[in-house]
DNA sequence: CAGGGCGATTTTGCATTCAGAATTCCGGTT
DNA sequence: AACCGGAATTCTGAATGCAAAATCGCCCTG
């Protein structure tokens, strides 16, 4: 029962394409309008295309999805309740601000999330799912040696995720998904000042190891160590943008 | 006309009212219109106005709450998202099915919230909180030898949360109140069969203690097996309602 | 020139309408 | 009598229309 588990390229949840950019485009995708429209919008906020806090101008929306209000609005109602944007009665929807205070907070939630991760993923993990994670994390490496910030961070998503269905828990995944579209969102704000890339490979390498000896305990205690790396590091990057002395 | 669509009790999440059956109800209420479709769809639904897997009817809805089809359909979208119905491409909505399988993924995530929940919460909880906590306690306590289980639910359901409000993590509070509400359904589904007052007392006893002393791993442990009780509760229960012999 | 009030314009929220898909109904066939 | 096919009906998805609220622009006053 769980939804698309076949992400490869982008973002996090790309259940869509990148584009209905014209007025008059065949909409031949998987899933409905809706769904193609939300996760649209989605990735158009996360990835920055409007500045937070800013006014969403619904009209332009419209145009630029090539669709009408009625569907435009009840995208934006899900969006509202997923948190990335706010709607005020009366007064429009605004891209939700994104407060340096919501990081640690995120951070806490997904800490949990990866314990549980941890402590499961290495019981239920199958040999499959073992060599798929291995073969992205080969291309962590090879990445790593590259340089390529963006596809680190892609590969390293989509490595976290392979962990997360490993589980078998689609409660846990959805949350999971939830929790790393908000944290993208912060990543596309502190866009190149965020980088460990060499501790974070370094970190994934244990991972692998307790996750090849299939030790729960150690497992989630290495995933958590490196979700709280992360959060810290990101903070830093935070508090960097807004004193850059 | 064939469900009885008069609900009573109270859930999880009551931020709105309770109705607004007839057609030109005047809407004071805190929230939007909205807001307040999708809690009382929400409500209606988690508490058994419909059979899971039954076809969700919109005009009847529209008329019962005294919507056209847009304001509705926003709802609908929303609970979609949040899992509790499912949309159909051209053949509308149903009520998402109550798979007995669901329980373990639910609690299982629900298990990693409490852990984090009894952490937090022990080392931030406010002494107000404290007393708040403890006034709940003692009324659960009152109830308990009233005997009312429907009373004794809503309050448990009200302790918890007020535990969880004390970890001051939004995050988590969202992500709870959604895993309450996924629980909830079961809970009218199994309804009378699934009592464990005493017990489930007893462990908040200890609960109470823990988090008086603040002791975030012993409150941590005590709110994670506490969790699993009830999930090993539902899931007999659960049993049951399959073979009732 | 700054600040405030008032009308015009834009935007929102919801109702209504319309095209197309799905379901139902009903008669014909085997 | 059961089954199948097609028309009529119902329902869904989305566009459009409309009243109310909010925003903007303008003018006036001090």
């Amino acid at each position: 029962m769980t939804p698309d588990l076949t992400t490869t390229t982008k973002g996090p949840r790309m259940e869509a394409q990148d584009k209905i950019e014209t007025q008059n485009e065949t909409q031949t995708e998987a899933g409905t309008l809706h769904q193609t429209l939300v996760a649209n919008i989605r990735n158009l906020l996360i990835e920055g295309g409007l500045a937070a806090g800013q006014r969403i101008p619904e009209a332009e929306l419209c145009q630029r999805f090539g669709v009408s209000r009625t569907p435009l609005r009840e995208a934006l109602k899900v969006l509202a309740s997923e948190g990335f944007i706010q709607l005020r009665p009366n007064r429009g929807a605004i891209l939700a601000p994104l407060d340096p205070d919501q990081i640690a907070p995120i951070f806490e939630l997904k800490g949990a999330l990866e314990r549980l991760i941890g402590l499961t993923a290495a019981e239920r993990a199958t040999e499959a799912e073992l060599s798929r994670l291995s073969t992205l994390h080969l291309s962590l490496n090879d990445t790593l040696a590259s340089g390529n910030l963006a596809t680190y961070t892609q590969l390293n998503y989509d490595f976290h995720r392979g962990l997360a269905e490993a589980t078998r828990n689609a409660e846990l995944m959805q949350s999971y998904d939830i929790l790393q579209q908000k944290i993208w969102r912060f990543r596309f704000l502190v866009n190149d000042s965020f980088s460990r890339i060499e501790e974070s490979f370094a970190e994934h390498e244990q991972i692998m190891i307790a996750l090849r000896a299939r030790t729960p305990l150690d497992l989630a205690a290495r995933l958590e160590a490196h979700n709280q790396k992360t959060c810290d590091a990101m903070q830093r990057a935070v508090a960097q943008l807004d004193q850059p002395g």
